[in-house]
DNA sequence: CTGTTAGCGCATTCAA
DNA sequence: TTGAATGCGCTAACAG
C-alpha cells in the first residue's frame, strides 16, 4: 500500500510535508505542493482513513439506524440523510433494525466499535432507552429521528403526529363519519401514542364519544391475517371509516377489505399516515404526508452541529409539519362525496 | 476512552493478555480469562476497530453500491446483502449512485480511503469500467451485481434478463399480440441490452418481424413527459402491448396511459421486469420477477469467499432465474382474456 | 516554510 | 501461560 512515506521519499521531502499538503494545513511553498501532488497522482495514493482516525479520533462516519428499510418513508429519510452527510463530508453507515430490539443492539455494538462520529437513531421502541444510554455513556452524539424515547433527552427531529392524526380524523368527520376506527401501530412506539392522542382530540372536539372497541393496537410492519379487521366488522355498529396508523397498515387493510368484498371508499373509507409509493401509480389514498427527505436532512444537520459543537447546549427539538392530502380512499358514508 | 491498557492495569496483567482474551488466541488460563472478561464488562470496554484494522489490514466492512435506493428491487437486494454480511461478521457501508457516474466516483474514492474489505457493485453504466479498474488496481475485491460491465472480468451475480424478456414477450404473443413495443432503459446498461435481445428472440421465434419504431430507449429511473409514448401511439399501426424495461418505466407508462384515457389491459397490455411494491396492494402487473434478496445474499457470499481466498481463482458467474408472473395488466388485444 | 518526535489502540513476533 | 518490543499510517505539537 502506498503511504505518505513512499510519497515523501520520491518527492525528497518529509512525510510531514506530505501530510500538510494532503490536509491543506501549515505553510507549504507552491513548488513543493505541486510536486507532492503530482507524485501522489502518479502513485495512486489514497489516504488511509483508519490511520487518520486513530490520530484525530474521528471517523467522518455517521450511522443511520432505521426500523424498516423496506418502508418508503424510511427509504426517503435515508436519501435525505445520505445527501446531507455527503455534502458535509461524512459517510453513512446504514443499519436496519427491523423493529427488533435484538438487531438494534447488535448495531449499537457495531457503531461503538466503528467509532462513528454520531448516530441518527430511529428507535425500534420505547425499550430502546438502554441502547441510547450506552451511546451516551460512550460519548457518541445522537439525534432521535421520527420517534421519541421516554426518559431520553436529546436532539430530535419528529413529525407532528398528533396534529396530523387530528386533521385526518376531522376530515373523516367532515365527510359525515361518526364511527371511525383506529388501527394503530404498537403503543410502545411514540408516534403511535401521539396519533392515538390526535384521534381522541378530534373526537372530543366534535363531541363524538370514544368507543374503545374501535381502537386497535397492532404494529407498523405486518398486518396479520385480518382477524383484527373481522373484530371491527362484527361490532353491532361497525365503523364506516378506518384511520390506519401508517402506510403499511393501510395497505394490509385494503387487501383484507378486498378479500371480504368490501369496497373502498363506497363501503369503507380508509386514510393513513405517510405516503405510499402506490400513489405514484394511482392517486388513491387520502393521507397525512410527512416530509421524509427533510427528516434525514435535518437530522444530519443537527447531528453534525452537535458533533462540531457549533450549537448551544440545550437540546434542539425540530417538529416537521404534516400535510393532509385528500384523495379518493375517503368519501362520505355510503360512498357519496 | 477505555483501552486494553486500562483493562490490563486493573487486571494486573499485560495488555497482550487482554488482547488474547478478546481474540481468543493463544493459551490463557481460565482464571485470567474470567477476570479480564469481568473487568472488560465493568469498564464498558469496546474494541477500537480502527486500531485493530490498522494492524490487521482489514476493516470487516463491505460496501454496497446501488444505482437507486428508492427502487424496491435494490432495497430488497440491500436487505439480502445486509443479512448475509451481518451473518458473516461484516458491516455494510451503503452507497447510492443515483445512476450517476459522478456520484459513483465519489463513492469509489470513499471506499478506497475507508479500506473496506470488498465491494458489491451495481454499476451505473458501461462507463463504470474505470471505477472498477481503480478498485482492482488497489487490490479491493468486488462482485458485480445485476449489471455486467464490458471489459471487466469478475465474479458476478446477475439475473436471466434475456430469458426473462423472452418469456414476457412470448406471453404477450400467446395472448394474440403482434404489435409489441419495448420501452427500455439505457442501452449503456447491460440489463437493458439483454432484455432487448430477449425481446428480439421472442419475435424471431414467432416469425414476427422486428419494427424498429416499436423499440424505445429511455432510462430506468425517470419516465419523462410521455412524449415517447405519444410517438408510439401516433404510429400508423400502434402497439397493442408494451414491454416496459423495468418496474419504474411501467409505473410511468401506466400513469401516462391513464392521462390519455387508455385503459390497461383493455386498450393496451403492459408487462415489465421486476416486482413493484404496488403488487402488494393490488396484484395487477404481469411481471418477470427476480429474486432480489438472493442477489444481495449471493453477492455477499461470493465476495467474502473471494476476500478470504476460500474459492478457486476463476471468476464465478451466478445467474439467478427469473419467473413469469401473469396478472391482470396483460390480456388479449381488445381486452378479452 | 520544512522536519523531528511522539503516540493514537491494537496485534504479531518472539522471548521468558 | 504470559509479557516486551515493535510497527500499522497518520497527524499534533513543536523545533528549526
Amino acid at each position: 500500500m502506498v503511504t505518505i512515506y513512499d510519497i515523501a521519499k520520491k518527492a525528497n521531502v518529509s512525510a510531514m510535508t506530505v501530510s500538510k499538503v494532503i490536509n491543506n494545513t501549515g505553510k507549504i511553498s507552491d513548488k513543493t505542493r505541486a510536486k507532492v501532488k503530482q507524485i501522489m497522482e502518479e502513485m495512486n495514493y489514497v489516504p488511509n482513513s483508519m490511520a487518520r482516525g486513530l490520530v484525530t479520533q474521528e471517523t467522518k462516519i455517521l450511522s443511520l439506524l432505521i426500523p424498516d428499510i423496506t418502508n418508503p418513508f424510511f427509504t426517503t429519510v435515508a436519501r435525505g440523510a445520505e445527501d446531507a452527510a455527503m455534502r458535509l463530508g461524512y459517510k453513512l453507515l446504514f443499519g436496519n433494525s427491523d423493529e427488533s430490539l435484538a438487531k438494534e443492539k447488535e448495531y449499537v455494538d457495531m457503531v461503538l466499535s466503528t467509532r462513528v462520529d454520531g448516530v441518527l437513531f430511529s428507535a425500534a421502541s420505547d425499550e430502546s432507552g438502554p441502547h441510547l444510554q450506552t451511546l451516551r455513556r460512550h460519548g457518541i452524539p445522537f439525534v432521535l429521528l421520527d420517534r421519541e424515547v421516554p426518559g431520553v433527552e436529546s436532539d430530535t427531529v419528529s413529525g407532528d403526529n398528533k396534529e396530523g392524526a387530528r386533521k385526518l380524523v376531522e376530515h373523516l368527520i367532515a365527510l359525515g363519519h361518526r364511527r371511525i376506527a383506529l388501527v394503530n401501530g404498537s403503543l410502545a412506539v411514540s408516534t403511535a401514542r401521539e396519533r392515538l392522542a390526535g384521534y381522541k382530540d378530534a373526537l372530543k372536539l366534535n363531541d363524538i364519544p370514544l368507543d374503545e372497541n374501535l381502537v386497535l393496537e397492532m404494529n407498523y410492519k405486518y398486518f396479520g391475517d385480518g382477524e383484527a379487521l373481522d373484530k371491527l366488522l362484527r361490532l353491532d355498529s361497525p365503523p364506516t371509516a378506518v384511520f390506519a396508523g401508517n402506510n403499511f397498515i393501510a395497505l394490509g387493510l385494503i387487501r383484507k377489505l378486498r378479500e371480504r368484498g368490501i369496497r373502498v371508499p363506497e363501503d369503507m373509507s380508509v386514510v393513513c399516515f405517510d405516503e405510499l409509493d402506490v400513489s405514484v401509480l394511482d392517486p388513491f389514498f387520502t393521507v397525512v404526508s410527512q416530509p421524509a427527505y427533510q427528516f434525514g436532512e435535518m437530522g444530519v444537520r443537527l447531528l453534525v452541529e452537535r458533533i462540531k459543537g457549533t450549537t448551544t447546549p440545550e437540546w434542539k427539538k425540530i417538529m416537521l409539519p404534516s400535510e393532509l392530502i385528500v384523495r379518493s380512499s375517503s368519501a362520505a358514508p355510503g360512498g357519496n362525496k
